[in-house]
DNA sequence: CTGAAAGCGCTAACAT
DNA sequence: ATGTTAGCGCTTTCAG
C-alpha cells in the first residue's frame, strides 16, 4: 500500500469537486482545459495514482485473466505463458498464473479463485475431468487452449488447438521412413491431446501397412513417475527399435532410461520441440509446436471478447511442423 | 463477471442484517450457531462467493503478489516463478507474473502497476538499474531475489541470493583440473550476478597461478544477440580450450558456435544447471543453483512480512552446487 | 463546464 | 447476539 493520496485530495488541492478530477482523468475533454491543466498539475505535485482496485470496484472491469496450465516448469507452458502475457500487458492487462498439475480440484479451487477476484477472463489448459464451467464462471470468457473441451463447451467457448494427430503422423511417418520396423510410443494420459496423438501414431503404423498391436502402446502418468519402467518395458518386451514419446517429459524420461541402459541404437521422435534438442545426443525428431503463438492468439481472442467485439465462437488450430535430425 | 448474488442477498433472505452476514463470515464464533447455519444455508443455496475485491478494497489488502523476472522463458526463472507460485498458493495469496526483459522502463511500468493495483508485495528480480523502490512503493513489501540491491536498498529490503562467486570459482576450478589451459568466460552484463561470477573466474585463475587477461571475458548482451561472434572470436583469437558461460543462455549460444563450427574439442562449464545437460553431446560442467528453493524462501519471507511478523531485515544466501559430467 | 449525491460490496465501530 | 451507520476510492447520473 502505497497511495494514501486519494481523488478528494486532489480535488481539495486543486479547489474543485472529486467529480472533476475524475472527468480530468476519463474523459478530460469535456472539462475546461484550464481546469485540466490545473488538477493535472496538482496530481504530478502529489505523485497521485488512482487506485485500480476502486476503480475495478465501480467499473466492474479488473483487468485481470488468469492464465491455467498444468505446469510453467514445462517449457512448452512457459512459452506459452509468455505469448499471452506479452499480449496481455500490450492491452493493459495483468496475468495471474495457475499450475494445475493436472490435477482437476485444483483447477477448480483456481476458477473460483479467479471468479472471487472477479477477473474479466481465463485462458484455461483444462486438465480435462467434466467440470460445468458456465454454471461456475457465469458470463466470464474463457479461452480453451491445448486441450478440447467437452462438444457442449466446444460450442459455446473459443478455442485455441494444436493438431496433434497430423503431427504425430508426420513425427512416426518420419521415423519409419528412416527404417523403423517396429515403432512404439509413450503419450500421456491426458484428455484430448493424449487420444488425439496416439491416433497419428496409429494412422501412420496403418499407412505404412505395419502391425499395430495394443502392447505397443504405454499410457504413462501425467507426473511421469513411471515413465522410466513403461519405457523398459516397451523396449525389451517389444524389441522395438522406435519410440514415439507424447510430449517433451516423457522423452526426457526416456533419454534417462536409454543412457542408463546404454541403450544407442534407439530412433526418437517426440511431440513438441526444444531448442536443447539440436544438442542431444540423440537425433531427434519432433514436432514444434507454436506455444508462443497459442498464447498470443488466446489472449487476442480473449481481448477482443472482453472488448465487446461481436463475434462468434472461434476455434482456431494451428499446425505443428516436424523437424527432422 | 459472475457473482451477482451479494451479501444484501444473503441477508435478505436469511432475515437478518448485512453485518451479521459479515460476520458469519468472518468472526462465526461470536454470532448464535443457529444463525450461523441458517445464514450459510442461504448462501449455499444462493451459491454465494463474497466478492474479493469490495474485501480488499475494505481490507486494504488483495492478497496478490507480483514477481517481477526477466523472462519466464528461461528455465531458471520459470523454475524459480513455480516455487513462488506454491508457497503463495499455499498461503492465499495470487501471484502476477511480470517479465521485464532485462529493460529498466518496463521493470518500473510493473511496479507501478502492482502499486495501483494495491499488490501486498513485490518478489523482485530488478534489471540492476538504479530506481528509487521505496519512493514508488512506499510501505509495500519487496524481496530481492537474484541480484543483489544497492546497499541502501540491501538495508532496507529482504534479499535471497545465490552465492555467484563461490559457484562460479568452482566451476572453473573444475575445468582447470580436468586439463583446461586457457580458459576464457562469457558472462551476462546483467548487473551483479555477472560481476560476481567474473570474480569467482578470476580467483580460479588466480588461484591455479593461469594468466590472467582482459581479453579472455566477453561481456554478452542480455538478449544473447551476440554471444555467438563473441564465442568464435574467444575461440580463435585466444585459441582458448575452455569457456565458462554465465548462464543457461549463453551457453546454448555456444553450443551452437560449436555444432555450426564443428569443434569437438572445447571444455564447458555453466552457471545453472538444466536436466538436459544429461543429454548434451558435450560433458558439461554446470553449477545447479537452488532455483525452486530461492523462490519458497522468497515467498515465505515476504508471506511472513505481510503476516507482520516482526523481523528485522533478511539476507538468506543460498549456495550453488558443482555438477561435474 | 462543474458539483452534489448515490452507490459498487463489503467490514468495523458503535450502539442496543 | 444482532443491527445501524459510515465509509474504503472511485465513477456516474442528475442538476445546475
Amino acid at each position: 500500500m502505497a497511495s494514501q493520496v486519494t481523488i478528494k485530495e486532489i480535488a481539495r488541492h486543486a479547489g474543485v469537486s472529486e467529480t472533476t478530477v475524475s472527468r480530468v482523468l476519463n474523459q478530460p475533454k469535456i472539462v475546461n482545459p484550464k481546469t485540466v491543466a490545473r488538477v493535472k498539475a496538482v496530481m504530478k505535485e502529489l505523485n497521485y495514482r488512482p487506485n485500480a482496485l476502486a476503480q475495478s470496484m465501480r467499473n466492474h472491469t479488473t483487468n485481470t485473466i488468469g492464465v491455467i496450465i498444468s505446469n510453467v516448469l514445462n517449457p512448452f507452458f512457459s512459452t506459452l505463458v509468455r505469448g499471452i502475457e506479452d499480449t496481455a500487458t500490450k492491452r493493459g492487462y495483468s496475468v495471474i498464473v495457475c499450475n494445475t498439475d493436472e490435477n482437476p480440484e485444483k483447477e477448480m479451487q483456481y476458477i473460483n479463485m479467479l471468479v472471487d477476484r472477479q477477473a474479466d477472463g481465463i485462458i484455461l489448459a483444462s486438465t480435462g475431468h467434466k467440470l460445468d464451467y458456465h454454471a461456475i464462471v457465469g458470463d466470464m470468457p474463457i479461452v480453451f487452449i491445448d486441450r478440447k473441451p467437452s462438444d457442449e463447451d466446444y460450442k459455446r467457448y473459443d478455442t485455441v488447438l494444436v493438431n496433434n494427430e497430423e503431427g504425430s503422423f508426420q513425427a512416426v511417418d518420419a521415423l519409419i521412413r528412416r527404417g523403423a520396423h517396429r515403432v512404439n510410443a509413450i503419450v500421456s494420459p491426458v484428455a484430448t491431446t493424449g487420444v488425439e496423438r496416439l491416433a497419428g501414431f496409429h494412422r501412420a503404423l496403418k499407412e505404412h501397412h505395419m502391425r499395430i498391436s495394443e502392447q505397443d502402446v504405454a499410457l504413462d502418468d501425467y507426473l511421469g513417475y513411471h515413465t522410466a519402467e513403461l519405457a523398459l518395458n516397451l523396449i525389451q518386451t517389444n524389441d522395438c527399435d522406435a519410440l514415439f514419446c507424447g510430449n517433451n517429459v516423457i522423452l526426457m524420461n526416456v533419454l534417462h532410461v536409454l543412457k542408463e541402459w546404454q541403450i544407442t541404437d534407439m530412433q526418437l521422435a517426440v511431440f513438441d520441440n526444444q531448442p536443447w534438442f539440436d544438442f542431444a545426443n540423440y537425433p531427434i525428431i519432433s514436432v514444434d509446436q507454436p506455444a508462443y503463438l497459442i498464447g498470443t492468439k488466446s489472449m487476442i481472442l480473449l481481448a477482443n471478447h472482453l472488448a465487446g467485439q461481436a463475434h462468434s465462437v472461434t476455434h482456431d488450430m494451428v499446425q505443428a511442423k516436424l523437424v527432422i535430425r
